[in-house]
DNA sequence: AAAATAAAGGATATACTTGTCTTTTATTGA
DNA sequence: TCAATAAAAGACAAGTATATCCTTTATTTT
């Protein structure tokens, strides 16, 4: 895999379409977005359940229902979401799993990767997810994949 | 996981494991090696052939033998390790998994991503196997965990 | 040549991730 | 109340990473 694993990068592309279809007030179900973000619709049915769990994501069930996005939810970011789906396993540990590696005694990777994890926490909460939607929106591409 | 595989944990610890051997002049078996670095033996094993069929490290038969690293070996980078047991997937593609992310239409992660990067191969490729030898020897537990 | 050693290789087991399918529950509208 | 809709939940299947065990091959020593 990449950095993220695959649950989290249908799970990012599915927060920014669902943010995208609540801003023009529709709510979407599963079947729609997974379409959209071309990702496996049962899978991601499972991944937007505990996005809801988790308090990003918003759904009400019925007709006329579909998982929508609380302007307020607009404001957490991206981190938050990495975080709900693959934890917190990017953002601690050593490189090489090295146990007694830390700042007093770092392992010749600690410092490069300290300074890298820190750009990865920044570049993910620095994002909120209505800024993600609003400049994913503007490559034309959008989330075609 | 963090940013490496379990296997590639491994593999980086075993490696600078059997350099420092090899600097003393001693072949290692991998009972030993996973002994030292904690390790599964067995699985260890696959690793350790691996590199050897990829020309990092060698080993020889036989009472005796076991695994070593030839001196040219010590100037291969960290990257050249990682690349052999995880691949190029640390160093390619878009976080999201979008394909039709590129530089010219990027999606909001990708700058920052890939300044991110260019950070983690600049760290894989600036320490050689020798060197990070030399450095994790510095600080009083080496490989303990 | 025989015995011992150690890596190489193959078969199998377990766990986790990813993916699919079916049933249940809640809600809406007729 | 009944039918339709859509998420929630649970069971299951496939794939990959991790881990173990056993057999084979190459080498060395006796």
């Amino acid at each position: 895999m990449g950095i993220f694993s695959k649950s989290c990068e249908y799970g990012l592309r599915a927060v920014v379409y669902v943010a995208d279809a609540s801003a023009e007030g529709r709510k979407v179900g599963v079947k729609e977005v997974a379409e959209e973000i071309d990702s496996p619709v049962h899978f991601l049915a499972k991944i937007l359940q505990n996005l809801s769990k988790q308090g990003i994501l918003s759904s009400s069930k019925g007709p006329g229902g579909g998982f929508f996005i609380e302007k307020s939810a607009l404001n957490l970011s991206l981190a938050k979401v990495v975080e709900a789906i693959d934890g917190r396993s990017l953002f601690e540990g050593c490189a090489m799993g090295l146990k007694k590696c830390s700042a007093k005694k770092p392992c010749p990777l600690h410092d490069d990767f300290g300074m890298i994890r820190s750009k990865i926490t920044k570049m993910l909460e620095s994002q909120t997810i209505g800024d993600f939607r609003d400049n994913l929106l503007k490559v034309d591409y959008f989330l075609d994949t």
